[in-house]
DNA sequence: TTTTGAAGTTAGCCTCGGCTAACCGAACAT
DNA sequence: ATGTTCGGTTAGCCGAGGCTAACTTCAAAA
């Protein structure tokens, strides 16, 4: 199964949520990415499916190895590219934003 | 009518392909782009209508002031993109292909 | 016990942006 | 005059990824 751009958005909203609070439930993905709980429910089902994210009995969100390995690669990108953004002048918003759509877009080479 | 990522991929195509031969039908776009007839047909017909290009009785296409400035705007980002990966030490394959995503992702105060 | 509210799912709609199949019209060749 | 070929359009399909409306379930409150 092939990851979009936007199951990467939720792998690394999974990872940064957990980090923050000890259960993470698909309810707080929503209130996270602004997305309705439809939208979540049916993207939520796709990653558990290909085996990047499981649920237990209580609805508690868990990133398998893979969604991991994906989740903090992105999320790598992300602290770092927005570093960077901020190093060269650009404040701390924009340099966030830009980062959430340049992670995906780089390729692992340029990365480096 | 606002431009999606497509849209202005499309404008630039047509500035390129202007810079190299003086006429630009719409088949020499779906060439390089290398989408089909009707993707190409519709997506022109969006940029007609929203006032991007025009269309002469020949079949040749050309940007409107307003579309030449969306193009112009997106191809420098696409040359110093590129660039700064190369001097980064990326190949030049790899640093054009990640410049034609970033182009779209980046924010002008970025950018700058 | 009954009701209410929160979390999740199902069904189904919409836009974007690709695609194929099939058609139209003009130009050129036989 | 009759193909054939080339450029373009029309009609309609598909996947991705949002959305709302409406249901289910379950727990906590009345």
């Amino acid at each position: 199964m092939k990851l979009q751009e936007s199951g990467q958005m939720y792998l690394e909203t999974i990872h940064v949520l957990t980090q923050r609070s000890t259960a993470v439930r698909a309810i707080d993905v929503c209130e996270y990415m602004g997305f309705s709980k439809p939208s979540v429910s049916r993207a939520l089902g796709l990653l558990k499916k290909g085996g990047f994210v499981s649920v237990d009995d209580n609805g508690f969100l868990s990133l398998t190895d893979e969604g991991k390995a994906v989740a903090e690669k992105i999320y790598e990108r992300h602290t770092i590219i927005t570093k960077i953004l901020e190093y060269l002048g650009v404040d701390k918003d924009t340099a966030s934003e830009d980062a959430c759509k340049l992670e995906h877009a780089i390729s692992d080479k340029s990365f480096e």
